[in-house]
DNA sequence: ACGCGGCATGAGAGCGCTCTCAATCCTTTC
DNA sequence: GAAAGGATTGAGAGCGCTCTCATGCCGCGT
């Protein structure tokens, strides 16, 4: 039944005088119906459809205290939110486990510089039960709104800033990822290995900048083979070119993100390098463009989906044991990282 | 001020006993003050930010009938909507206009091919004032369900389907843009020109196709010149593959979309033939991938960002205006199409 | 036949907010 | 100085739903 913009939805009320019972009764078929007789049960769900009757989720969550939704937060412009399929992947996870406990995702998108005031407001106005939040750098004043409004949070990526010790969050094993790929290029011979990381001020880039100082011979270390391309594409261009020019004689290159070191390639090419003869290529992510750049990237593999599946696990069970409770309180989880070798390196 | 997620949070009314005031002249002040002597308004904003209050919109909109939020829904599965850079685009558009009129933005994902029914019931529950919908095949059922809900709603793109004569949406000049792009690489003494479509159940693949055949030489034409890719980058290069197989003497392709070019592209350069010395290539969007691509591509331009915002807007002018306001009646909005030359073609 | 436990149902009190309407208080004007 | 008129303020009735508690009904044991 299809029901005029200007006319009212029909009310529990109406329902209940359709079905001759009391809005008590409509109200535990509508939420499952334990505790009526099949009859009477039956007679409602009837008068339901007959009604197209649909529940006002104001009303409902004005006295359950509870939405059904939960905010996922992403501390970056949307220019990168859409260009790094990094965050369609993980977000895909969430969406996928979220639907399944019949919870909405609603995207919130920090537009502006001052976008976190408008989205620290969000939250706190009980739009949503819990909080997801990733690709947070150091000093983000993100995470302090989400503590502020006393719900329940779950991060992507470890969290850097102090007093995140009790936080909750899903990352994979950066370090461990960074030293593989070093290794590799080193044991393919490559002498001089350069990296391009992403920003600093966040974990996964500083953990996977200390992984590749933990596989390099030592001897080899120069600072003029650390480049910062900021997690982006042009960045990654802009970064080679930038190491190109400090140290031409370098032979290998790790590149925090396949979407870097797409950028990457392209500038080898532009200065002739060939990939792998001349330099050999690592990326990191293993997302669809790892396998479609020329040549097929070499890459650090990480289930991203996996992992926004596991964050909204985690935030799940969490809403679930309430607010207080402390047995089979869930923790941070790790996932492992794996080398997926190609031909770039 | 902080809260401990287990202690409740300050109402309207503990702000106005704070302050000495009533419950409805606290409400004036947080609704802007209007009618509230200087004094008092000072005393009742301090007595807010004492308690960190910030009002239940659970509560508010189950009185005001305005939850301030926007559903944008997106007719694709996600590996689409996080693969193409057009949704990205749009999504910028919409999350400007809308965040600039202090509206929040939901987005809606359909993970599933049952999703409609979720995003049907999420609609009617009244979660949002109006629907943005984009990306929309023939027999989609989401409009229905827009409809069902009685949400104001505009598409993206023209609505394809029977009975949406009235229908509001914001469009680019799909068929001009096509002849333009096609003139183009006739201009350039191309012969034998293919295409590579998009579902053609979208009015926007359809409308493309039209103008491709309006700017054909009508000797020229030939079935084995079409070729659909699905708007992936992967049905690109499988559509060009299809393409080369049946019309090998092909010397140009119209692609209708960047991202399917960008297939095309590699397919080509696999197979040997020089872009644009053996075959002239133009895309369509102009998003940042274009200018990427080797060789860069000469491609038909639509601001898709102006188009979301141009979307947005008219939600918003048809939201102002009250559900029966035949006055200022916003109108279907076409932009033009320019083609931008670069190098493929 | 009576009382009791258990299940199904209804009555009614809010959840936190907005908004109408009446009451109050100042000015202003004659 | 008093009445009129406008600006402030407060009281109170809902918005649609959930949930507790009281009530009514049944079959059971004694």
């Amino acid at each position: 039944m299809v029901h005029a913009s200007n006319e009212r939805r029909p009310t529990l009320e109406a329902v209940a005088a359709r079905a001759g019972v009391s809005r008590a009764t409509v109200s535990r078929v509508v939420n499952g119906g334990a505790g009526v007789r099949g009859e009477v049960r039956e007679r409602v769900r009837r008068a339901v459809t007959d009604l197209g009757y649909v529940p006002n989720s104001a009303a409902r969550s004005l006295v359950t205290r509870r939405t059904g939704a939960v905010a996922v937060v992403i501390a970056e412009p949307e220019t990168r939110v859409f260009a790094d399929p990094f965050f369609g992947r993980q977000l895909r996870g969430i969406s996928r486990e979220l639907s399944a406990a019949d919870t909405q995702l609603l995207l919130l998108l920090q537009e502006t510089r001052a976008g976190h005031e408008r989205i620290g407001r969000y939250l706190s106005a009980g739009h949503a039960d819990g909080v997801l939040m990733f690709s947070l750098h150091r000093d983000d004043p993100l995470p302090a709104m989400a503590e502020a409004s006393g719900l329940p949070t779950v991060y992507g990526g470890r969290p850097g800033w102090a007093g995140a010790e009790r936080a909750l969050y899903v990352d994979t094993d950066n370090r461990d990822g960074a030293r593989q790929a070093v290794r590799h290029l080193r044991a393919r011979g490559r002498r001089r290995i350069a990296v391009i990381t992403g920003p600093l001020d966040q974990t996964s880039a500083q953990d996977r900048l200390d992984g590749y100082r933990d596989a390099l011979d030592p001897a080899t270390a120069d600072p003029r083979l650390i480049a910062d391309g900021g997690f982006t594409a042009q960045g990654g261009e802009r970064a080679m070119a930038e190491l190109l020019a400090a140290a031409p004689d370098l032979d290998g290159v790790f590149v925090c993100s396949d979407l870097m070191a797409s950028g990457a390639l392209r500038t080898l090419r532009a200065h002739g390098r060939r990939v792998p003869e001349d330099v050999g290529v690592v990326g990191y992510d293993d997302l669809d463009p790892a396998a479609w750049t020329d040549p097929p990237l070499t890459t650090v593999r990480q289930d991203v989906e996996e992992m926004g599946r596991l964050m909204a696990r985690l935030l799940l069970r969490r809403l679930a044991a309430g607010p207080g409770a402390a047995r089979d309180e869930p923790a941070p989880v790790v996932t492992p990282a794996t080398l997926v070798v190609r031909e770039s390196g």
